[in-house]
DNA sequence: TGTTAGCACTCAAGGGTGGCGAGTGCTAAC
DNA sequence: GTTAGCACTCGCCACCCTTGAGTGCTAACA
């Protein structure tokens, strides 16, 4: 992959930087005398036709057709993010701008969520989305039952580190609201310092030696309890800024992006599976979804007490204006790092 | 309104059906050779025409130009849904979807209202939603107050009907996990039976009665629960089916119908005005939103132990198949309210 | 040897033209 | 009251031509 650099001299990196430049600018293919005439580069067209000719041939640039501009290939758009791009950095008013809206007053995790995938979508105009805290990696604190009805109840799980998620869960009809009660407290005291996922094999034991008639029962409702927790979900914001952009102005185009975003499947697989790696670029086809194919995902992660809990991206064309992007994300992952940190200290 | 049957003659308005019928299967305006084509009318082009000219001379036909066909005005439509459209059934291969994707078992109140959602937009391939149950109006069961953090709690609210909802809250630092064990018993026992909103004025002063010094800071976190129980959630579903209309091809409306889709308030304002008539339909302009001024908005309530709870609905252009989609809404209707009904026992 | 000017060539996009067809309104006859 | 006939309108589409942006190649130049 960085072998890539080797292949090309510097004037070449030059013009495929210009080249990029422009096309991520425009959307329409770039002409020799486009680059020639920029200020900084002191060619002139034939020249600069002589080396996207040689672009071309290594396979970083694309031909629509014969007497048209060329456009960069996903080759191009890989080797501008990790060698070439110029580093961007927030303007202070785009810095203002995150500080005036992510409210650190707001005190539940949820909302905070939402206003940061608000952000990002507004800032960058392309589509946002941010994965709730998982609870997974976290340790229990606290489990509580309520007795809704008959056969159902709502488990709340509390973490050490203050996040929370609740769901129903049902519950034999032999159990009294005032076994609950007393099954609250009892997997609330075993599993307190436990992960979640530790539970059943760890802590089950000992609930099932105090409490010996119910304890398959209470077996299946921590069954219950950790499938519904390891259940994530994704706040997804500005799907509908990809009208925006005129590659997809055809409607069929707009549509398989947009049902995609909708349904999230994909996009949460990807969330989750970088959720352990500081910032991740998927562009194009490194996207195995055929809907995602002309998309790039741009990844990072949030920390909380020094720890990842979470990831947030962005969805947007292959042609994205990757330093933005990439900016807008550093900046908000630690802006989310420290209100999380404080909010779920 | 009614009026307008006196306006029309039999024949007119069988003309005025075949046009509407024909508009909402093509969206391309209709002529008089097409309307005279259909089996059932037995009269000419020439005669069709005369009548249509009366029809657009008294509001119901609009021409986009000289030499094309009429399509019909928003008048039309509010004729058509209230005097002259057929009543639709549900097919029994429909009634059959229906019932085998709306999984009885789900013992979640939310998983069946995103069911529901998703049931009626794969169904009708417009964009529906669905308002999750109203607090205010049931009585409350239970009040549990979970202790989450330092200076914060998460607050469960569990009504008769069994409809739950919970939210962070603030609480006064002063207030010990014990303290706060002791004033959630003491609310559940104080608000049993009584609604929410009723809560501070009418239990209040019982409440500060048996805790004289911690009642500001009690009356203040129950001012926060009903305010955040009071917020509404609305489940969104198939909102990119809108660009499988041609009139939604151009970007720019796509767009702004999208926006206005994702964001949200204008629609959830409509299930709530709507949330206590059993069908309401809002037809282009009789929504006072210009973004959605070529869309209707059909609602429908839903109950539970006979009565209402929510409402639900869709959104598509004007040219809607109202038939169909009526039919779904009031057999879903019923159905979800029959599952609500059972699982909120 | 690298750079550049010149030139012939390609091809999409835009503008103008004309025919086609769907539709209308009017009139006159049934 | 209904209908056939007819002249007229106008959007759509296919076609053609022009324009202009862009290319590749070649030959000359520093």
């Amino acid at each position: 992959m960085s072998d890539n650099t080797s292949l090309l001299d510097i004037r070449k990196m030059r013009i495929l930087q210009a080249i990029v430049d422009d096309y991520i600018m425009t959307a329409a293919p770039v002409g020799s005398r486009t680059v020639s005439k920029r200020s900084d580069m002191g060619l002139s067209p034939a020249t600069i036709r002589n080396e996207m000719s040689d672009l071309t041939e290594l396979g970083f640039l694309e031909q629509p057709h014969t007497s048209a501009g060329r456009i960069p290939s996903e080759k191009a758009y890989r080797l501008y993010v990790n060698h070439i791009m110029d580093q961007a950095k927030l303007t202070d008013d785009e810095a203002d701008y995150i500080k005036r809206h992510l409210d650190t007053r707001v005190h539940e995790v949820g909302e905070v969520i939402r206003q940061t995938a608000k952000v990002i979508s507004d800032m960058t105009n392309y589509t946002s989305m941010v994965l709730v805290p998982q609870l997974s990696s976290m340790k229990v604190k606290r489990i509580s039952l309520i007795p809704v009805s008959e056969g159902s109840a709502m488990a709340v799980v509390v973490t050490n580190t203050g996040v929370t998620k609740n769901s129903m869960i049902s519950i034999p009809e032999s159990l009294s609201p005032d076994d609950i009660e007393k099954i609250s407290k009892l997997i609330t005291e075993k599993l307190d310092g436990h992960r979640l996922t530790d539970a059943i094999e760890s802590v089950l034991p000992a609930i099932r030696a105090e409490i010996g008639e119910q304890a398959d029962a209470v077996c299946e409702m921590l069954e219950d309890i950790e499938r519904s927790m390891s259940e994530t979900d994704v706040e997804v914001v500005g799907a509908s800024n990809i009208l925006d952009y005129p590659e997809y102005s055809d409607a069929q185009k707009a549509r398989s992006f947009l049902t995609e975003v909708e349904t999230g499947n994909y996009l949460q697989q990807v969330l989750k599976d970088s959720s352990d790696v500081e910032m991740s670029v998927r562009i194009g086809t490194d996207n195995d979804n055929p809907d995602l194919k002309d998309c790039s995902v741009i990844t990072v992660t949030y920390k909380a007490g020094g720890k990842n809990i979470g990831s947030m991206g962005v969805v947007g064309p292959t042609r994205m204006d990757y330093g933005k992007v990439m900016a807008v994300l550093k900046y908000l992952s630690n802006s989310l790092s420290d209100i999380l940190s404080k909010l779920l200290k």
